[in-house]
DNA sequence: ATAACGTACAACCAAATGGTTGTACAAACA
DNA sequence: TGTTTGTACAACCATTTGGTTGTACGTTAT
């Protein structure tokens, strides 16, 4: 999934896709590179849940899932909170050591 | 970023580094390759800014950098934004065609 | 001083990856 | 019907990448 996320031109793809459905030669058209090159981003954003494609008729249109970028986000989210348990615990020994020899009353 | 991510031995590293700060090699001998391999990996999230070392003696000291962390999540937590946008602006359009035609005042 | 440890880095290898062109086929159009 | 359009896919190529081993060098321990 990151994987997926890890090339520009994929974000760029997944951007474009938020905003309006569009089909993958519609896409391929405002990149330089080949129709083929393009078509295999969309393949690799497909297999990674970031986007989904619907037929209609020869075209196929592809729109971003906002589920995945949602569990990718939590996913970065759950870093940060490992972060904040952590400076939780140092916090917790501080106040361990501050309260350890003698003046525990003061 | 992202590609730094991509890899899961070093989204673990990442994890194990959040949970407490640690040489390279006490991380390497959690893992079944190469020590130079483990370097190699904390090298790559060292460039992404995902990482951090200090040297202390002859050891590098690995902590995670959480600013780094959160600008991947504040990133995606962006796309989710013009979903929402996106969405809205469907609504909007949704709203003008219900009212065009004829029975404004309904 | 010598040995062991922790790290960095170069050279190399196999596999994956981003790109290309060419082919095939179904749908839309003349 | 024949042609164009949109897509998929295979084959191929250059580069990147994740892994290896080997070497070098500063730091710690004996």
């Amino acid at each position: 999934m990151f994987h997926a996320l890890a090339i520009s031109t994929r974000r760029d793809i997944l951007r474009r896709t938020i905003e309006r459905e569009q089909s993958v030669s519609t896409l391929a058209s405002d990149y330089e590179m080949s129709f083929a090159a393009v078509q295999k981003h969309v393949a690799v954003l497909e297999e990674a849940g970031l986007i989904v494609k619907r037929a209609e008729g020869r075209e196929r249109l592809v729109r971003a899932n906002p589920e995945m970028i949602a569990r990718a986000r939590a996913l970065l989210a759950r870093y940060e909170e490992l972060w904040r348990a952590r400076i939780a615990r140092l916090d917790d020994l501080l106040a361990e050591s501050a309260s350890d020899t003698s003046n525990e009353g003061m």
